[in-house]
RNA sequence: CAGGCUGACCGGGCGAUCGCGGUCUUGCGCUUUUCGCGAGAUCGAGGAAAGUCCGCACUCCAAAGAGCACGGCGUCGGGGAAACCCCGGGGCGGAGCAAUCUGCCGGAGCAGGGCCACAGAAACAAACAGCCCCAUCCGCAAGGGUGAGGUGAUGGUGAAACGGUGGUGUAAGAGACCACCGGCAUCCGCAGCAAUGCGGGUGGCCAGGCAACCCCCGCCGGGAGCAAGGUCAAGCAGGGACGAAACCGUCCGAGGACGGGAGGAGGCUGCUCGCCCCCUUACGUGCACUCUCCCUCGGGAGAGAGCCAGUCCCGGGUAGGCCGCUAGAGAGGCGCGGAGACGCGCUUCCCAGAAAGAUGAUCGCCCAGGCAGACGCAGGGAUGGAGUCCUUCGGGAUGUAAACCUGCAUCCAGAUCUGCCGGACAGAAUGUGGCUUACAGGUCAGUCUGAAGA
RNA sequence: GGUCCCGUGGUGUAGUGGCUUAACAUGCGGCCCUGUCAAGGCCGAGACCGCGGGUUCGAAUCCCGUCGGGACCG
């Protein structure tokens, strides 16, 4: 995913973690925040109970490479962020892609709900 | 062949598609750098990148000073920039049949303090029982009581009791003395660079253990850390000078400079000395106004309501951008020296530099490995199977898979084939030397033990 | 990057060289009490002190290494 639809500064995890509203699954956790630019940035994340460095590192690259396909198809002008559950470890990458959909669809950011 | 031990090493490979970070070149947006979007080339995690247990470089703290405190280290020689590091020795132990591995290392003799439970007379300089002698009392006697003294052999405890055996000696005894042995210290000789070992002489039997208790001796350590530190833009906090006149002295260009005193903040990330640097000496015993009182007419006391404005200059820290930031005690190869750690020489190479933090995902083939299943092996063997070759198309040559025969094995192992599973521990964050810990599976060399065969 | 603390029955703590194969509370099991339950009384089980070495005659305690958990500072 490229640098720009990257949420990169800490001020803008500190807001959205903030002000966002959140959803929940068992794999990963979505914080969504309205914001006033054009296009949508998504910010990852994952806390010490998710592993070591070698789990943490992978699981940020599945939650990336897995947003990447999702984000034609998302509402723009919103932040994301996406954190991380230690089960997330174990996963897959379709299995991510689906639970990101679901995520997605339940915070209305899908463009077509009803398609996947 | 099986199981170990030691040392060294590898840590999946190849291809396709999608994707990420750096550098260089280049196209476009756009006008140069910058910035954004593309294209191409190239590079892109480890043996531990980890834990942060020791070092070092580097940066800042004024210079990086002294002493104390505190902490660490402590056999010998060598290596190394240094290290709670490495190599090779020594001494005392421990594990193993063995190869081999492993723990400890100044001082408890004259620096001193402390502790050694229970038991025991006594835990480090003491005397409970006992033994002996003398005095005295009782008794015919044997013997017993009391008191003064000698002794430390005997006892039993304990983890540990002040050398052991034999003799001389004595009232009884005792290293009190003698011989031998053990141990300690010291001297000499030999071997070794040395620690030390071996042999001989001398000494006095004094001298228990614990310094991973305090401590003593020797050596080492200033502190903080790349969020060090530098720099850029924008502000803000804050500060300074003049205003402004009041500690003392000196100087002159007359308002400042320098020096000293006093007080205070800070720094040597514990303390003290010493030193450095800064501030104050104007929020007060102040300034100036009004009123009242006193007076030696200089001033003093009290009360009231006020003043400390303004101007100019300097200018952070954090967050953000950039630098620091990767060419170095560097890596590979070859040769030489050395027992080794390691060193020297030549040569080749440039080998991540991110910043919510880059190496992955999917598929195919292979390489190790694991599990399950199938299959007896070798030789001979045809009115001659498939295939191949020749052909005049009639056939011929070659050819052992199978049945069958012989031998050997026997439901084990090995080899082969098929299918499935399947790649450990773990991710750079200034660099670097060690140590420690985690780790599927595998390779090579040396070596030990066991079994079988020759 | 730096610093510190804690691991002891199921749980929370004490014990910091020996008289302690470890104490207290709570929880657990059995019995008594009660018509029954609770409370109460009596009895009992439950730990080789996170792990591995070492020092010492003797270690939960001292030293070293290691594992896990937690806290703090920039």
């Amino acid at each position: 995913m490229k640098r720009r639809f990257r949420l990169t500064r800490s001020t803008d995890f500190k807001r959205v973690r903030r002000y966002g509203k959140s959803y929940a699954h068992p794999l990963v956790v979505l914080y969504a925040l309205k914001s006033d630019r054009p296009g949508v940035r998504v910010g990852v994340s994952a806390g010490v109970r998710v592993g070591g460095a070698v789990e943490r590192n992978r699981t940020k690259r599945l939650l990336r490479e897995a947003m990447k396909t999702l984000l034609p198809e998302t509402v723009p002008g919103s932040d994301l962020m996406l954190i991380a559950r230690p089960p997330l470890a174990e996963a897959g990458l379709e299995e991510t892609r689906q639970a990101l959909s679901g995520l997605l669809q339940r915070a209305g950011l899908l463009v077509h709900p009803h398609d996947s």
